[in-house]
DNA sequence: ACATTTAGTCAGTCTTCCTGACGGTCAGAG
DNA sequence: CTCTGACCGTCAGGAAGACTGACTAAATGT
């Protein structure tokens, strides 16, 4: 995901301590660099990084154009974009809303299951390893900092 | 397979407990959030999310264009691009290389370094919001979590 | 001296986002 | 029942930022 990137962080290697920006960005590149690159080589080749904020935010039952793009915080003709080209290759398909004849539920395959499935066991194999590696406690620590961290801006959002 | 869980639900709302993926997300975007409104604010509002890439990577005497390429990863042409586009908004001037005619080094000018200059700061006042609301030795353990998990990866790239 | 490598540019393309305008649909008020 | 405004999704056009390939000029190695 090129597009991770933050806006002028500057001075990784200048600083006595790398800044908080700095260190975050590793770790969470290293996640979207091992998706990538695993979801490719299970079959998933056709799609871009782009597509996450799809699968990310797509409901069980399926999930309206305008919501997926309000969540992913695009405007709702990018999020059609990524939905067209995601139909075609298999991924989603497009259902009338029996509730609403304006709207179109968006829903998973089979295959865009598929992918879901593929991608969280990617990311529960990373987080094994890391755990291999720094032992469980503090990788419980870590989750639970982040998951404070996270909560202090997610309820300032509107 | 990745029956592991057999939960495999899309969306960060759905799961029993969020991937580290969505975990790390979180905390990251807010990071380039505000950096990025803080700049703007701050009167620096013609740069876009990609220069990070150039003021991340420059080094205080001036760094070559396919160095600065090969450590933001992208392509010394996609470089070349975002160097001219901050040489005209005067953030960097190209000066020849006295040691190789070939070669020119890019050098931040005083608004250049102004601006690293305001992006440490935004940083350093969201990480300071951040030790207020958890307290200081939360952060600390923060880093140091983070700092050892991007260890792993660091060493194993090239 | 000549072949290879390296620094940077030029030209063209592609992906992914944006804004603006539009047609169909829903829902409440008169 | 119809009018009006809000909402769902698409169409059209454009810009940013990345890519590949081909090129010039300079440096380097044998």
């Amino acid at each position: 995901m090129s597009s991770t990137g933050a806006r002028v962080l500057p001075g990784s290697a200048r600083d006595e301590r790398p800044n908080v920006g700095v260190l975050l960005r590793g770790p969470f590149q290293e996640v979207v660099r091992r998706v990538s690159a695993g979801l490719a080589e299970a079959g998933f080749d056709d799609l871009r990084p782009a597509h996450t904020a799809v699968f990310q935010h797509i409901e069980a039952d399926g999930s309206r154009l305008t919501d997926l793009a309000d969540r992913a915080q695009i405007t709702k003709q990018s999020m059609g974009y990524l939905v067209d080209y995601l139909e075609q290759h298999g991924y989603v398909e497009r259902r009338p809303d029996a509730s609403d004849r304006r709207a179109t539920r968006i829903c998973l395959t089979e295959r865009g299951w598929g992918q879901v499935r593929a991608a969280l066991g990617i990311i529960a194999a990373l987080e094994q390893e890391w755990t291999d590696a720094l032992g469980q406690p503090r990788i419980e620590q870590l989750r639970e900092l982040l998951a404070d961290v996270g909560g202090l801006t997610a309820s300032e959002q509107s």
